[in-house]
DNA sequence: GGGCCGATCAAG
DNA sequence: TTGATCGGCCCA
């Protein structure tokens, strides 16, 4: 395992959020190289963290060392992974949202029903990069660094520092001053920007 | 025990 | 813009 990307786990997520981008995920027969990333506060001030009011039997994984896999389901069907980081009791973590498949392109797309089959899709958006890796329930709790189903590996060549961008995280309805969402400029598999909408709220009549 | 809504996606 | 579809969590 790399002892720098421990090291890098170990610190505070939106530090860790940014030496994520150009990591890569294998899982499944496939790997991804990511390319987007949102950082959450565990339980200190982060109302957009699912540890926020508390442990829970579903989020308890947060609470333990860095280093380990949080994935959740959400809407019914879809799956989402997050690296736990940050010190024990913190539950911090970083949600892995976007990539490029650079390996096993053939098997991810086998795994996604896609209309139209537009490999820049493949992993862009948090749900469709599980789907592409075969990511699900299973892989809950293991371990990243070391051989684990699900492995995440340091970058293939070093991510220059200026290619890297922030801004408000997706989907979020609170902490919205907070550009905890880290992207690599540029980056076709890097999911579109939608400021977060309420769902009953005065839509802005033009 | 009931109801609401979510760190979403794909198709109309 | 909207439907799909399930489980966590709050409140009664």
């Amino acid at each position: 395992m790399s002892q720098e990307l421990a090291d890098l786990l170990a610190g505070p997520a939106e530090v860790a959020a940014r030496g994520l981008l150009g990591c890569r995920l294998t899982a499944g027969g496939a790997t991804v190289r990511l390319s987007e990333v949102e950082a959450y506060a565990g339980t200190s001030g982060d109302p957009a963290s699912h540890a926020h009011r508390g442990r829970t039997p579903r989020n308890s994984v947060m609470f333990g060392p860095p280093g380990y896999a949080y994935t959740y389901f959400t809407y019914g069907m879809h799956w989402c992974i997050n690296v736990v980081c940050g010190p024990e009791d913190d539950a911090a973590a970083v949600l892995l949202r976007a990539g490029e498949v650079v390996d096993g392109v053939e098997t991810a797309r086998a795994r996604r029903r896609l209309r139209v089959p537009d490999d820049r899709q493949l992993a862009r958006g948090p749900a469709r990069l599980c789907s592409a890796l075969g990511i699900d329930g299973a892989a809950y709790g293991t371990y990243l660094l070391g051989g684990g189903p699900v492995t995440l590996l340091p970058p293939a060549t070093p991510v220059p520092e200026d290619l890297i961008r922030s801004g408000p995280r997706v989907g979020v309805t609170g902490g919205h001053d907070t550009p905890w969402r880290f992207w690599l400029k540029g980056d076709p598999t890097v999911s579109e920007y939608r400021r977060h909408v309420p769902k009953r709220s005065s839509r802005t009549r033009t």
